[in-house]
DNA sequence: AAACAATGTAAACACTGTTAAGATAGTAAT
DNA sequence: ATTACTATCTTAACAGTGTTTACATTGTTT
């Protein structure tokens, strides 16, 4: 889906005024120029020489540098939204399977995005200013863990002792780690990333059916 | 240790041409600057004046602003390292009880420094240039965490079919996840931590006992 | 005392985000 | 269709940034 090599095109022949669809085209290139050279590299002005349009008209889309940065952020978070909710919507799913899919959907795209999955949990977003809507979005595919963990419950998989929410922020806590740690190469060795998921797979499911206290 | 309320006070009467422990007290300053105002908030030029001294002297101190933030970084892991020292230690304290304070250590070094938190963790540090001196202090860190679990398995507590090394990873992921998540509060409420920890080392210790395949 | 290296400063450079004022083009109202 | 209006884009300017270069001061070694 996503190209390897993403084609910066420096600015194409857009005979017109007015672009017509310069917030999509800032955030497509913000995508790519951050892919490639990290997040400090994105200036508003290479972004916007990029796209072949004057630097202040960004200032028509978004109300911030950090406000495009926050939009950024929101579309990555739509993907993972959009890719957990096939996986969860299919009937044909297994519910342990769906699980398994999930962490790997989860850590796919934060190895393969490393710098938006960067910025997606930057502070600034989180903290600075009320990126209500990003926000929004953000927890939204949270949700959709916790919402796995009451359907094993449901299904009597899982220990009806057991608290849904406390298991996802745990597990969801355990994915976010290994995302990140392995997405910068920190201390897992990025072969070494497949044995650890697989081990913690181990752990959830001896948890399901043994189900303690 | 640290104040609440650090005080960056602007220029000491400093009479000597040469400061005579200038890079000590950048980084005191960037410690404080960035913890009370934010990464983003640091320049070097509002370092330079806190400290009272010219900004480019710096440069005789630290290659880069990359590095003097390396350097912070560095001291934060180098931090942590000390205190799991410390715990590691004492001869009086139980295994089990070691890794609890550890783990509880960690958080709270996290959410009582997050923004340093998330410095010791940007992709900048870990994914540009060699800043090794950086990354071996953080490396060290994390291998006392083998270390604990290399423990567990000479003293028969845990199962000798374990990987030390992967339960360690798995661990430290977890970890890092929780850290991350609740400094920033992204997803738990500040207050849910303690319960999230306590359901983690329940798992942990439910493993310890049973010790399953 | 002279030579040297370490550590400080000042000036200049290219680059950044942001604001303000004006130009252009689509759209709605008369 | 002409007018008014709004959305969109541009140019010019501002303060602030990291970094380099050349120079000043100090402490140390010969």
């Amino acid at each position: 889906m996503d190209k390897l090599i993403p084609n910066i095109t420096p600015a194409k022949p857009t005979p017109n005024y007015h672009h017509g669809n310069l917030r999509e085209a800032l955030l497509a290139a913000s995508v790519d120029l951050i892919g490639q050279q990290g997040i400090q590299a994105l200036s508003l002005r290479k972004l916007a020489q990029l796209v072949g349009v004057s630097h202040t008209s960004c200032y028509h889309h978004f109300k911030d540098k950090d406000a495009l940065l926050a939009a950024v952020a929101e579309q990555g978070f739509g993907q993972i939204s959009k890719g957990l909710r096939q996986i969860m919507d299919n009937a044909d799913t297994q519910l342990m399977d769906k699980l398994k899919q999930a962490v790997s959907g989860y850590v796919s795209f934060a190895t393969q995005n490393p710098t938006q999955y960067e910025l997606m949990f930057g502070r600034d977003l989180w903290q600075g200013e009320n990126h209500s809507q990003f926000q929004r979005v953000a927890k939204d595919s949270f949700r959709q863990y916790v919402y796995l963990f009451e359907q094993f419950q449901q299904e009597g998989i899982l220990a009806a002792s057991e608290n849904p929410l406390r298991l996802a922020q745990l597990m969801w806590s355990t994915l976010h780690g290994l995302a990140k740690l392995a997405s910068d190469g920190i201390f897992a060795k990025q072969g070494d990333l497949d044995d650890i998921i697989e081990y913690a797979l181990k752990r959830v499911e001896g948890l399901i059916n043994i189900s303690p206290t």
